[in-house]
DNA sequence: TTTATATAATTTATACTTGAAATAAAATCC
DNA sequence: GGATTTTATTTCAAGTATAAATTATATAAA
């Protein structure tokens, strides 16, 4: 029990849920009425945009850091709206591979630069070198871990 | 569009989402497997503890930054395992007042000073100045809102 | 080979979450 | 006073999320 430090990392812990669901809220709006989609959605197209190839189910979801079940139904809407596609995995049949159509790929780089503007704008009052110092110390939370 | 800056900003922000949520998948699996419980019931309870007079649900909703209909549903279930009561408000019978049981008080109490320390080594790596930098940075970005 | 164990993904049950519409009560206007 | 508007909350439909159970396949060991 170390006192104020305690009590200081929690005010820390706050401030990280506050900051960050304040600012998801804004782009889920902006996602929203622009585009008439979602985060998650927005997100999984993200992923696999990364990843020319393809992502496998398994990987994706822990790309997204979210459960296999939930990227299931994630991926069967987009799916269903001709974003991304399913392929069969030469060599392992439990496997499927999850990729951008080019649909896909075209409706997501029309919305990748525009989510790059919002967020530009959201953290417009910080500026590089600030940034970089936040990055630092949320790195090291991330890293300092069993 | 202003070049490196943009990136850095949307670096910053995918670091203080993946960060924000491997915080709450760690602590979502401690509240469950300690307490049989999740973390938005325990934000709740956390909102209506710093309240001790009650908070109305529109309050909460808002305290919470979560939709109003969010909290009915959370609420009812609080309700219906005693934590938590439901009281008309004198002069006005569309609110209602949400406050803390005895018995709820007591569950929080018991979580809280252990989520405290959850989440003290969880930020373990981060010192008291250093935390306050980010503090501070984050403050800011939610007060730039028009 | 048979058996055992591990892995990839889906299904199921339940809970959380939102935005919009509905309901009801209060406040304001004329 | 009665009509209109605003406010407080709930209901609803759709989507997101988890954990646990299940299915199907792959790999290792005996």
């Amino acid at each position: 029990m170390s006192g104020g430090l305690s009590k200081q990392r929690l005010r820390l812990w706050v401030n990280l849920l506050r900051t960050t669901r304040l600012i998801e809220a804004d782009l889920r709006e902006e996602m929203r009425t622009a585009y008439r989609t979602t985060l998650p959605r927005f997100d999984v197209l993200s992923a696999l945009e990364r990843h020319a190839g393809g992502l496998l189910m398994g990987e994706l979801s822990r790309h997204l850091m979210v459960s296999n079940g939930n990227v299931t139904g994630i991926v069967e809407r987009l799916v269903a709206d001709g974003l991304v596609e399913r392929l069969a995995v030469e060599g392992d049949r439990r496997a499927i591979l999850v990729r951008l159509t080019q649909a896909g790929a075209a409706a997501f780089a029309a919305m990748a630069a525009e989510h790059e503007d919002w967020v530009d704008r959201r953290l417009a009052a910080i500026g590089h070198d600030e940034a970089q110092t936040v990055i630092d110390t949320l790195s090291s939370i991330r890293e300092d871990r069993p």
